[in-house]
DNA sequence: GGAGTGATTGTGAGCGTTCACAGTCGGGGC
DNA sequence: GCCCCGACTGTGAACGCTCACAATCACTCC
């Protein structure tokens, strides 16, 4: 086993010499070729075996021209989303015997995607994979290495209201909107004159959906709709936010765009003494671990992210293997997740 | 710019008749070779652009044997650390011009890890890093692929007490014996009798480096050391040692292995009517971004999972450019965060 | 008994790049 | 005017694999 003996690696002719036969032979063991006869393929694994012998998938897919690599394009894998669904798309891409080549970008411009891509491009990756939540890394598929089958994860906003913001190709993501309205009819449900909304960054679809979601659940219920504060998915704008909704006499239910904001509003609250839920309802989004643990525990709305990382490259590989172009569109839905941070009015 | 006109994409013998020059001098143009005549290099990116060329790095990492890729092993990124390590060690990697392939494990065996290590070495990477924060992975590091350069992260406990539990690569990691010992003499300082412990599976080496800690700070001291409870890294353990710990009159202090397990004492605590930080102190360890919107604000230990990544790669990178064999330890010390979850005993 | 069939194996070319080695050209030194 | 040298460019052979094709062999079938 495993002898590192000779200076170079060996190489297909090498265990080929060994186990006297052809290279052709070794390969078509290594590819499990049915046509070999059994005591030829024992002599060439033992070849293999002895020697140490380790293919070289470079020159392989040199010249079959697949790499058997995709390509994962995606931003800051420190947040909780990000991270759940590259780790998705990671398992289900080995799982269908892909490897993963993954570039994690710090600031998301349309450059920046672009240069990604053309990245993985000249690195011979099969396909690709964009986590694009924001509007600008969605719009930058618009400029796809020609040839280059690519799907976007979270690049639209889902629901009736999302169109495709991704150039055409295909798109697998949250119904947002939904999530939104989810969120908000809950606390409608509840007893609650209106709905108060702590919104992510402006330029992220995902925040523009749950939003579209709020205002149409509102709307819908003719309910007034308050201007919504801004926040950037941190806990500590989520906590600036919950100062400012503190003061505020008439709040008595806040609809939060992630539990990290939601962690911060509550924070707020508690250091104000304003108590949750008797005063005041709170309704997360995202389900992160933590917040069946926050005090109180989170209501949220769950996104099933591993599910879409899963989606994706699903889609991805359909498109390659099948060669069929048809941009596909796969929503997934959200579910409300019901904990102590609410109640009816009282 | 970018012409698919033809049905298969330009390579370099294209670009070569389009430019009137041979193959080589394309690819001395690509290379920067210096010895090209400014009309030429000119002529051949004219040619580039028309054609739409884009370098294939397969053949180029065929003969030159160097993919420029490197690969990382690591363990459930969807957690804070795990997650904030890879981010680090991608940047990083990309900064220093390298792709970065990763292989996320969902559970950690030897096996495993030795897999996807032979996995990642077909694949060509010139080197790679193993995050290894278990006992199991940094076992695996013994059977490396012959000649893979590797550094391991997070795979030693780092200390006095830390022997390098990685093989014979070089190891970068956080001491999480400093750590433990940090958060227990910091609840020493204020008082407290003795420190309790809530630790981390007892197979990571994180665990065992902050129980060491814990348990030297406490000796040292000549304090009675209690019976550590054992957690698994989730909110949820806490929670359930948090109510054993709630239930124990002697109680004043716990030192708890992680930011989200600590959620869960909290949670706990408060659910009892036990109060942070008047009854019993607490401190946590990660300082994930979260924990100074809990409640109360956590006091922490930080990890700076960012510089560990980056570390990570300047080692491993050293040693596949300097050539140089020597296997290097990196030792991260952790830092004391103050916030309000402890206090002086009453 | 010769052709036909299928299983098994071997041969040589070629994937797109870089490397090693030659050339060619122009100018400075003698 | 010749040689040498440096700047620039071209030629052919790898790199390690798979593909297309051919060859061999043992049978079966009529």
């Amino acid at each position: 086993m495993r002898s590192t003996l000779g200076r170079r690696p060996p190489v297909m002719a090498d265990v080929a010499k060994e186990a006297g036969v052809s290279h052709q032979t070794v390969s078509r063991v290594l590819n499990g070729h049915p046509n070999v006869r059994s005591e030829t393929r024992t002599r060439v694994l033992q070849a293999i075996d002895k020697l140490g012998y380790r293919r070289n998938l470079v020159a392989r897919a040199l010249v079959t021209k697949h790499s058997r690599t995709l390509g994962v394009v995606s931003f800051d894998t420190t947040l909780y989303g990000p991270a759940s669904t590259v780790y998705g798309i990671e398992q289900a891409a080995r799982a269908a015997g892909y490897f993963v080549s993954v570039v994690s970008l710090t600031s998301i411009d349309r450059a920046g995607v672009r240069d990604a891509l053309d990245y993985l491009a000249e690195q011979g990756v099969d396909g690709a994979v964009v986590v694009a939540p924001q509007r600008s890394a969605a719009e930058a598929l618009a400029d796809l290495p020609p040839g280059m089958p690519a799907v976007a994860v979270e690049g639209a906003i889902g629901g009736e209201a999302g169109g495709g913001q991704a150039g055409d190709v295909s798109v697998v993501c949250v119904d947002q909107v939904a999530g939104g309205r989810l969120a908000t009819e809950h606390l409608l449900s509840l007893g609650h004159e209106t709905v108060w909304h702590v919104s992510g960054p402006s330029d992220w679809l995902e925040a523009e959906g749950r939003l579209a979601g709020w205002r149409a659940a509102l709307e819908e219920a003719g309910r007034e709709v308050p201007r919504p504060l801004a926040g950037d998915w941190s806990p500590r704008s989520g906590y600036e936010a919950g100062r400012s909704l503190a003061h505020m006499r008439n709040v008595t239910a806040v609809f939060v765009a992630n539990d990290q904001m939601a962690l911060g509003v509550l924070r707020a609250f508690t250091e104000q003494g304003v108590r949750v839920p008797e005063q005041v309802s709170v309704v997360g989004f995202d389900d992160v671990p933590e917040s069946a643990y926050f005090s109180p525990p989170l209501t949220t709305i769950r996104q099933d992210f591993d599910a879409v990382g899963r989606h994706g490259i699903e889609v991805l590989i359909r498109q390659l293997e099948g060669g069929h172009d048809g941009r596909e569109r796969l929503v997934v839905p959200p579910s409300f997740v019901a904990r102590a941070s609410t109640a009816p009015v009282a």
